[in-house]
DNA sequence: GGAAGATGACAAG
DNA sequence: TTGTCCTCTTCCC
């Protein structure tokens, strides 16, 4: 369930489990041996996040890169490390904990540069209190992509998924369809402040939670679901359910490859002055 | 038991 | 745009 609160929680729990001390590192599955290797008996400095990346650093300037794509699962556990189960890539251990990487599409060993080139390259997270807002709305505000496919570029937001963006464009009854260039700036600071409180909160529990007090009965009457994001949402993979807020039936759609949810009613079609005029 | 699908990102054409 | 990779869970037969 990578989102970028994941993989902040996530370095918060390595960093706790594994920062400061020397760590053994092994490749079960052998795909990541040779790195292993090298690092095997290093001290492990500390980890982070930037948007869904981790770096894992390593004395000597040196970071395992870390993306856990759509499947990838990173556990970390108290106690001795049992007989690795199934493809576990990268294995960490210590007296008191391991982690075991799984499913990543990437787990490389990189260098101080490499790692600056990698966090230079991505948009402002939401979960950055440094983050510099304006980069994004610098590209957003010209950019004739719509909105659903603008959210989820790292390169414009680091940190928002599938689920965020379905959620937010929904709380702000934003149609994902609208172009970029179309977002008035007090728009873009609702939406941008809203993103900063919901990672926040998704950082706080583990948990994708969206749906405001107000509906959250609605939310709690419904069947429980079967997907694990662990919140409660308005439309991410709801589709033909009815909108908590309105009662319409949410709809889906493919956008570049990827599920975009959305209520018609909350957040209607947007069209432009011109296109209203003729 | 096996297919489908999933919170992602890349390369190739 | 399409194909590919990564692993595990869910659903259907």
């Amino acid at each position: 369930m990578p989102e970028g609160h994941t993989l902040h929680r996530l370095a918060t729990a390595l960093d706790a489990a594994f920062g400061g001390r020397v760590a053994r590192v092994s490749s079960p599955q052998g795909r990541f041996a040779a790195d292993a290797a090298l690092l095997d008996g290093a001290r492990l400095v500390t980890a982070e996040s930037a948007g869904k990346h981790l770096f894992v650093e390593f004395a000597g300037d040196r970071f395992v890169h870390v993306h856990l794509g759509l499947i990838g699962k990173f556990d970390v556990c108290p106690g001795a490390a049992p007989m690795a189960v199934g493809q576990v890539r990268l294995r960490l251990q210590n007296d008191t904990s391991y982690a075991d990487l799984r499913g990543a599409t990437q787990c490389d060993l990189v260098g101080r540069v490499k790692r600056d080139t990698i966090v230079g390259s991505l948009g402002p997270d939401p979960l950055r209190p440094d983050a510099d807002t304006a980069r994004a709305w610098a590209r957003i505000h010209r950019s004739d992509r719509v909105l659903g496919d603008l959210l989820m570029d790292q390169n414009v937001l680091a940190g928002v998924g599938n689920v965020y963006r379905a959620e937010v464009l929904f709380r702000h009854g934003l149609d994902p369809q609208r172009p970029g260039r179309t977002l008035r700036r007090g728009q873009w600071d609702a939406l941008w402040s809203d993103l900063v409180a919901l990672l926040a909160e998704g950082v706080r529990t583990g948990r994708i939670d969206t749906v405001r007090p107000e509906h959250t009965p609605e939310a709690m009457a419904r069947p429980p679901r079967k997907d694990d994001h662990g919140g409660e949402v308005y439309v991410y993979r709801r589709t033909g359910q009815p909108c908590l807020v309105c009662g319409s039936r949410v709809r889906t759609t493919e956008l570049k490859g990827r599920n975009l949810f959305w209520c018609p009613r909350c957040q209607p079609r947007f069209r432009s002055r011109a296109a209203r005029n003729v």
